[in-house]
DNA sequence: ACATAATCAGATTATTTTGTCCGAATAAAT
DNA sequence: ATTTATTCGGACAAAATAATCTGATTATGT
């Protein structure tokens, strides 16, 4: 069972908070980024291709190559990485499973999985990657 | 992505409350089960049997078997479902996939994801499964 | 007792997700 | 130009999840 966000998309937002707590340091190994957060290597690499290609994050080949972040943080959100990565059906779904989701024909748990749904999406929408900085780096040197 | 719970919790969630809408039936085949909630029958009866096993569900074998809820809905909340089959570690873990999650080392999102992860707890323990009968059944029938 | 209809239990397959490997391309330093 | 360190990109492998199949078992009706 995952919690909400596919690994894919839980160590892309990882990465990303990562490069911009760090973004003075300009480009940053794939390899510097996978130690620090312990997550495989080839796969945060392989995310963050993904990720240059929607435009959140920069890539510099050949040596002294890297991964920086693209775009001021102040204008990345954590949604933006869920939106290029799973994608945002789960904000239509249901989390009992049932089918065509709707307040016409609410499943018994309608009412306060709307609520949840909306509170998640504020979190994620609310701030920007800028004022995450400071949490993140004390996140990242206790892992 | 899946939407917090694994399909085999979803489907579980779902014949349970078939099962205490319908409690007035007697036990109920696997067959009509799965194709009132349109879901694969193998997969459900599988599912169901694990939940026999859990106590939640009764089952009997030979002609005329099938399901049914083996206590009072009154006494079943959808957690208990969770818990038996997808468990219940969620409730401690973070959105965002960082290790170690605890108030000393909070990541970015950490005040927001906590009261979320009350309030989806909430959803599936305030309420115990006799409450949402006539919902389930008018769910179901939308299918 | 026998035939029938159903669950049970476990093996098996398919699909998706997660993770790894490797050759080609690229850029910097010598 | 050559060497070196790196990303890129795609193929590949492993693991987890979802779904299916099958034979044994059990209970009912005749
Ligand atoms: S709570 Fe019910 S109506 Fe709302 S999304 Fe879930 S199934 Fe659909
Ligand atoms: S929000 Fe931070 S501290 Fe809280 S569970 Fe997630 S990672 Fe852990």
């Amino acid at each position: 069972m995952t919690v909400i966000f596919s690994k894919k998309c839980e160590y892309g937002m990882q990465a990303v908070l990562y490069l911009a707590a760090y973004m003075e340091k300009g480009v940053i190994r794939a390899e510097d980024i996978a130690s620090s957060l312990k997550v495989p290597k080839e796969f945060v690499s392989k995310i963050l291709q993904s990720l240059t290609a929607s435009g959140i994050v920069y890539s510099k080949k050949g040596k002294f190559g890297g991964f920086s972040i693209a775009k001021d943080p102040a204008q990345i959100r954590l949604i933006d990485i869920v939106a290029a990565i799973d994608g945002l059906e789960m904000f239509n779904s249901c989390v009992i499973g049932f089918p065509h989701c709707s307040p016409e024909t609410p499943c018994p748990v309608h009412d306060k999985w709307g609520e949840l749904r909306t509170l998640a999406y504020n979190m994620l929408t609310e701030e920007t990657l800028d004022n995450f900085k400071d949490k993140t780096i004390n996140k990242i040197r206790t892992i």
